[in-house]
DNA sequence: TGAATACTTCAACACTTCATGAGTAGTTGA
DNA sequence: TCAACTACTCATGAAGTGTTGAAGTATTCA
């Protein structure tokens, strides 16, 4: 991954609802999702905004999308989240040892109270 | 790192000029690096700018500044950078092994030619 | 004290992003 | 063909972001 397609995918995750897509698309695995289904699944999100968002993370190669029949199905493609993170952790960060700690270390690491 | 912090840390990154902050102050360690400086080794970005620029990533925690002098020095918090991986990998990502495995090999995973 | 240095803050402007509702396009089944 | 269904696109206005240059604040030194 380069740093155009790393900003894009920054920029594509860096609001809640797009989190919360990414997100549940995950955890769908490679079947994916109907588009109808996942704007129940997010509360009734409007169609038109769950698109708009969907396109976003389109956009940034985040998700990919298929037609089946009269649905588009849409699913994470984690190869490309995994990019991100390698490009944030090696390129980015430099691979810095510290970070590495936070980041494979589970959870809740770098949250001290401040 | 929750949700709210961890979207703040994602607008903060999803800009080239504060990517390559980031980068650089990653690479300068602890110690710092002070405000003219990065202005200078950043091609000379307008000092508005570039004050504009770490606001922003301080205010998402990303980085801190400390007093010297007349100086005013800038460094990374690689906790809080490996605390917004963490929760993108474990969190937002549900660990997935897909993710994993390209966040841990080195570099290009994820990046076919499409 | 006054000039120089190092940064930050402010106001104005251009640009982008986002939410909303209305309209459009493709698919299915009677 | 028509109605129902599913999803996308477009226009609009509000809100947010980024750049610029000028002005302001704090520190140092002669």
């Amino acid at each position: 991954m380069d740093r155009e397609q790393a900003l894009k995918a920054l920029s594509a995750l860096a609001h809640a609802d797009r989190l919360d897509l990414i997100r549940l698309l995950v955890r769908q695995g490679p079947e994916g999702m109907a588009a109808g289904q996942i704007g129940q699944a997010l509360g009734g999100l409007a169609a038109s905004r769950l698109s708009f968002h969907l396109a976003a993370l389109e956009g940034a190669a985040l998700i990919s999308s298929r037609k089946a029949a009269r649905n588009v199905i849409y699913a994470a493609r984690p190869e490309v989240l995994g990019g991100l993170l390698s490009y944030l952790l090696h390129d980015c960060c430099s691979a810095d040892p510290r970070i590495f700690a936070c980041c494979l270390g589970h959870g809740e690491a770098g949250t001290d109270k401040t």
